[in-house]
DNA sequence: TAGTCCGTGTTGAACGATCAAATGCTCGAA
DNA sequence: TTCGAGCATTTGATCGTTCAACACGGACTA
């Protein structure tokens, strides 16, 4: 039907210039209004839309995210909960007109590769990390670089002045709801399922059912005795359930770090309540409750921070490569000398989400 | 650290013309050796990569295949399939030079703006539809407008000669193994939990266990009586499975049109074997015995046929629009008149994969 | 010997948009 | 009357790549 309108076309249409097109378009304050009308019809009578790759060419931008997509891991919990990620990423970034750009990596040195390859053919405007860990050579990189981005995790034992837009989810503040839950339901011995110390999400979520417990009267030598720590699957939560119930002071009630866990202490059979981590459809179908992270607003978070770095730094990759170099130089300053530069960036954004509690049977 | 470097600074670098380096990356065999080596070695030494903005504007290809991501549906069932299906997209995609571009759609129509929205502004090369059902107007619509495409999902219904490329597992096959492995159990009274007809591949997978069981000598009367339809779900599955196993000639095992389903027969109680479909996370979380689709290997399918189309159609895109109107016209008739063309397509590519079964406690 | 072709390489133009600078115009102040 | 300021719009150049046409020397054909 529609051949390949252009720009020009647009202006003969409406017997402006071209350059008049691209200002109702970019920049409309600066058109009459009379034109501008006289354009936008043309626009609609010609089905005209910007071609992104000439654009890009001139601006230097591509209305492109980049994420990673993990591989399908196979116990399939964290695969529900990036999914869901992925998914609202994709929602909020098209209301801001960008689209999400997907790649693989194996592992961290395959995915530094990769940013390369990418910013070298495709050039994405930002990216967007997920499952950050310690020391995470990804976020340094993309700080030399100086292209925008934002993590989905905070920056786990990162030093505080290198400091970088995240978005997280509240784990311990999770962990402390389900703990309140159940003690609200007259449970004192309450146990909790964890992953072995180092990771911090697992961490952080440990510490908001102990201090739960420790509000409520505690004392560390029980809570010490209460958490138990194994690595994520069904079966380890099994038998580390058994632990905790069998124990001669035995747990009442069971909060755990991931719906794997909670899924194995059901099935160690004593019918106490249990409380399982992500609301995935694990727990929906057996009747967990669970701890839900809101992703769809981590998403949006994330979509909005990019947004905002993206229209500062508006003609900051078209330009040449001198200026691009101060601007790199001016973001690391940023944070860690705090030097007042000319145009003064706004520090790094964290947001914080809290999460909720899913209640069904099993709690 | 690397400014931008364009094909202009390799020529300068390699003392040739930036044709000549052009060549050099496009069609090697024009290119004297002892040039094309000096070019590469400059292409290395400078790390140059080319500017796929720059060459999408003169060739019309983005090298980019767009995909629709699914809403994550609450059952997460069919997510987790779905994520199985995006991430062995991206890798091989990634392996072909190309890259996966998002986007979302609530429904049919909406999805079709969309498709207008992306050809317009990021023109991908192709696209690759999931889920696929009756009468659907999306293949029409690609097909109306000579977009290469590939379809995860047989074209249920559609009439044969508007043949379109696809990719698919035979469900029926995947039923049939699962029925079979309980007859060599000795079981002869297996029931089917499936979903009400009318679906594409629910009333496929039924066929396969229907076949399955008249091969062992079931008479067509046994077979509808062991026929049980639900939607899907797991309370759903649960009582599905009371039902028939509380009757009058009761089933001995039950073959599942889903892990949902299955998981609700599990929870029936009755000890008796039970087969998924899929092999979702929540298989392997209570070792439920499930059939497996060979997603990665769907994946590569995808990938390989739209290579094809698209390697076929190398100078389609950027051409003028008469000669792209004429494409469009040549490809329709290729299905339905057969006449013979200058260059002759080959016909559309459609592949079946075989699934497995995944043997675990529960048969 | 002239003509043609092949292999190799070069040059100018084009893709469609935006940027930077220039233009025409109106208006008010010197 | 002239000049400058300010606004709305236009013009020319440019982004990095590939296409189309052509140049050049040598070998082969007529």
């Amino acid at each position: 039907m529609a051949d390949k309108v252009t720009i020009a076309d647009v202006a003969r249409h409406a017997k402006v210039s071209r350059q008049t097109v691209s200002n109702v378009l970019n920049s409309p304050e600066v058109v009459r209004e009379e034109t501008r009308l006289r354009v936008q019809e043309a626009v609609q009578a010609l089905g005209y839309r910007v071609s992104q790759a000439a654009r890009q060419m001139r601006t230097g931008r591509s209305m492109l995210i980049a994420s990673r997509i993990e591989p399908a891991q196979d116990d399939g919990i964290n695969g529900f909960v990036f999914d869901r990620y992925l998914h609202g990423l994709t929602e909020s970034a098209a209301r801001a007109g960008y689209r999400v750009l997907l790649y693989t990596a194996d592992d961290h040195d395959a995915e530094l590769a990769t940013f390369d390859d990418l910013l070298g053919v495709h050039e994405p405007d930002a990216f967007v990390l997920t499952s950050t860990d310690y020391g995470d050579p990804r976020t340094t990189r993309l700080l030399e670089l100086g292209i925008p981005f934002v993590t989905f995790g905070r920056p786990w034992g990162v030093p505080p002045e290198r400091r970088y837009p995240w978005v997280d989810v509240d784990g311990a503040a999770g962990t402390a709801l389900a703990t309140r839950y159940l003690l609200d339901a007259g449970h004192r011995r309450i146990g909790f399922l964890g992953w072995p110390g180092g990771s911090g999400v697992g961490d952080d979520r440990r510490a908001g059912w102990a201090r739960a417990l420790a509000d409520a009267g505690a004392g560390p030598a029980e809570i010490a005795e209460l958490d138990h720590r194994t690595d994520d699957g069904v079966p380890q939560g099994e038998a580390a359930a058994h632990a905790l119930i069998d124990a001669g002071r035995p747990a009442t009630a069971l909060v755990c770090v991931s719906d794997s866990l909670a899924l194995g202490a059901l099935q160690a059979g004593r019918r106490i309540p249990v409380i399982g981590f992500d609301d995935t459809p694990v727990a929906r179908a057996v009747g967990l409750t669970s701890v839900r992270q809101p992703i769809t607003e981590v998403a949006a978070s994330c979509v909005s921070i990019l947004v905002r770095l993206l229209d500062g730094d508006a003609r900051g990759r078209g330009a040449a490569g001198r200026e691009r170099e101060q601007n790199v130089g001016g973001r690391q300053d940023a944070g860690s000398g705090g030097s007042a530069s000319p145009l003064r960036e706004a520090p790094p954004e964290q947001v914080l989400h809290q999460p909720t509690l899913v209640r069904r049977q099993s709690a």
